[in-house]
RNA sequence: UGGGGCGUGGCCAAGCGGUAAGGCGCGGGACUUUGGAUCCCGUAUUCGAAGGUUCGAAUCCUUCCGCCCCAGCCA
């Protein structure tokens, strides 16, 4: 379903530009990209390139997984191939449909098609017959060594290992032992299916991995059909293999494996034969990029779940407000390349803001309100100001905002003792109200404790519109909403989710967990809105002015709108304000 | 100390023997009815280190150093 933004109620509509465009920016030529265009340049596969994407149906996607969909989908679209969705459900003690709704939901979002929807266990009898094939050719055999002997018979990283007593048994014996242990007759753990290659092999990978397990467990789509399952580095290259696949791109942590991946498919396939090419894993500064942490998060009831707007799975960003180009244009933006990365969280930040500046239309908000009177404003008049929607866009137009003599201004934007370089309004100093009028600040109301509650100003009737006629010119701009027009809605602001660089890091004891930001979400719940946001729905998303881009959250129900910041804008003031003394 | 990879500015990243692209960030300025955006300008005499080859090396050779991955019946 295609996104679309919210047309806000007053003035022209706002363009409608979620749709999904071309999906591939202008993306670099990197070393993959160049090896396909060398094979392609060599008639390689008949001229022929499929990539394929293939998460395991175990979490959700985060935002490493588009650096690898981005990667898969968008190296097929630019030259003309295709590229498969292939679930490797080959463990089915640790995956569920609800994760294979939400990766496909995701996928689509991100605004990439696949050409075909898989499973690996789709393949499972043709898996299941070519190592039937491979037993007989005496290229697999039936161990029954228990898996911790099987362990102390690999040898370590400086020794070599020993063959299992197994190791020889006949082919006839091996088959008849691998039909029975589909069949059912052995418990979990008494078997194992392996290949026979090299117990000395320096790479510990090829000596004699496990091709199948015996395991009694529910599959999320093959029910109880199977009691063994193939292990990921047998059914992955023939999963290749089967689909036709030309480039099987995966992460730096399976090169190893890049030997048994040919090993696989030299002995089983004829013909073209897929070619595995590993990159480096996305890392972000602040927060961490790993399903198995972030699972621990959610369990933990350390976020509100996987779609919690700090996270960096793809839904916590679609819900933090995140546009599926931003993200798309942050992974072109990385680069591809085989070093270790740890990518600036700014740098993705960057993207949105980028993105959301040319598009989101602009709304004034007051998160932390304080009330102006303007005395010389005509009692209980009611004027309508024309706003501008978006000024990166002229064809956005403007909108009426209605305008009165009570109004609410940002906390932040009136100081008793402005600090140098603060333009902002203090007593006496005249700035101006967006789009309305220049006010000067007359007189400051206290309470009890001698905190400011309520400003008094003048406004000048001359500039209507926010220009003087006089050519008086004021240093600062202040959003601000009529306080009997504006409606209330709850604010939730977001910030790393980790108080360190790399939450990672090995350190005496402390875990990422240990590392949380303690200030990473704020709930504000005395917002003031201008009218015009009072119909908006998820996914709109806007630019509160002067403050940063907001979306509607799901929470948001009929007259309780919930806003979350995505992002805020660039704020000089803060770096000025942080280095002074 | 076995094997497989990787080392270019704070973070990414081009470069593939001819004298260090670009982006983010950062600093400065111009402009501005968002202290936003935009636009300028600046930000590696040097490519992990040391030798060597060459008229010429980040690119070729040698040695060394550092970092990452691998001993699941996980993916």
């Amino acid at each position: 379903m295609a996104e679309r933004w919210l047309l806000i109620q007053l003035g022209p509509a706002m363009p409608n530009s979620d749709e999904p465009k071309a999906v591939s920016p202008q993306v670099p030529v990197d070393f993959i990209r160049a090896i396909i265009d060398e094979d392609l340049a060599a008639g390689k596969n008949h001229g022929r390139l499929k990539t394929r994407f293939p998460p395991e149906p175990n979490g959700y996607l985060h935002i490493g997984h588009a650096k690898a969909i981005c990667l898969d989908f968008g190296v097929a679209a630019e030259r003309g191939g295709t590229c498969n969705l292939r679930f490797d459900d080959t463990n089915p003690t640790k995956e569920d449909v609800e994760y294979v709704d939400a990766i496909e939901e995701d996928v689509r979002w991100l605004g990439f098609k696949w050409d075909g929807l898989f499973f690996a266990s789709d393949y499972f009898e043709r898996l299941f017959e070519f190592a039937v094939d491979l037993i007989k050719r005496g290229k697999a055999y039936v161990d029954s060594l228990t898996a911790d002997e099987i362990r102390h018979h690999r040898g370590t990283l400086t020794e070599p290992g020993r063959d299992s007593p197994y190791r020889n048994r006949s082919a006839e014996e091996n088959l008849d032992l691998f039909t029975r242990m589909r069949a059912g007759d052995f418990e979990d753990g008494a078997h194992v299916l392996r290949a026979k290659i090299d117990m000395a092999s320096p790479n510990l990978n090829m000596r004699d991995p496990t091709l199948y397990r015996i395991r009694r467990a529910t599959h999320h789509r093959t029910g109880d059909a199977w009691c063994i399952y193939p292990m990921y580095d047998y059914a992955h290259p023939l999963s290749d293999a089967i689909e036709g696949i030309t480039h099987s791109l995966c992460t730096l942590e399976f090169e190893d494996h890049r030997p048994l991946y040919d090993w696989c498919v030299e002995n089983l396939i004829e013909g073209d034969r897929p070619r595995q090419i590993e990159f480096a894993r996305l890392n972000l500064t602040y927060t961490v990029v790993s399903k198995r942490k972030l699972l621990q998060l959610v369990q933990q009831r350390l976020v509100s779940g996987w779609d919690d707007p700090r996270m960096p799975t793809i839904c916590g960003l679609r819900r933090r407000g995140y546009t599926p180009e931003s993200i798309r244009d942050f992974c072109a933006r990385i680069g591809l390349a085989k070093k270790e990365n740890v990518i600036d969280m700014a740098q993705l930040e960057h993207c949105v803001r980028e993105d959301l500046n040319r598009r989101a239309p602009r709304v004034m908000t007051v998160l932390r309100p304080l009330k102006v009177v303007i005395t010389n404003y005509p009692e209980g008049q009611v004027e309508e100001v024309d706003v501008i929607n978006n000024p990166e866009d002229p064809s956005a137009g403007t909108r009426k905002v209605p305008f009165s003599g009570v109004l609410y201004i940002e906390q932040d934007d009136f100081r008793e003792d402005p600090p140098k370089k603060f333009f902002r309004l203090s007593p006496g100093r005249e700035v101006r109200l967006r789009c309305a009028y220049f006010v000067t600040c007359t007189e400051m109301i206290k309470d009890a404790y001698g905190a400011v509650v309520e400003l008094r100003c003048v406004y000048d009737p001359e500039t209507r519109g926010g220009d003087s006629p006089d050519g008086r010119r004021v240093k600062a701009t202040l959003h601000w909403v009529s306080a009997a027009h504006a409606i209330p809605v709850e604010v939730r602001l977001y910030d790393r989710l980790f108080s360190v660089e790399d939450p990672e890091r090995a350190d005496q004891g402390q875990t990422f967990l240990d590392r949380l930001n303690p200030d990473s979400f704020e709930v504000l719940r005395d917002c003031r809105a201008e009218p015009s946001l009072a119909g908006a729905t998820v996914p709109a998303r806007f630019q509160f002015e002067r403050l940063g881009y907001f979306c509607v959250d799901s929470d948001s129900k009929p007259g309780a709108l919930v806003f979350n910041r995505t992002v805020s804008l660039r704020d000089t003031w803060a770096r000025i304000e942080q280095r002074q003394p």
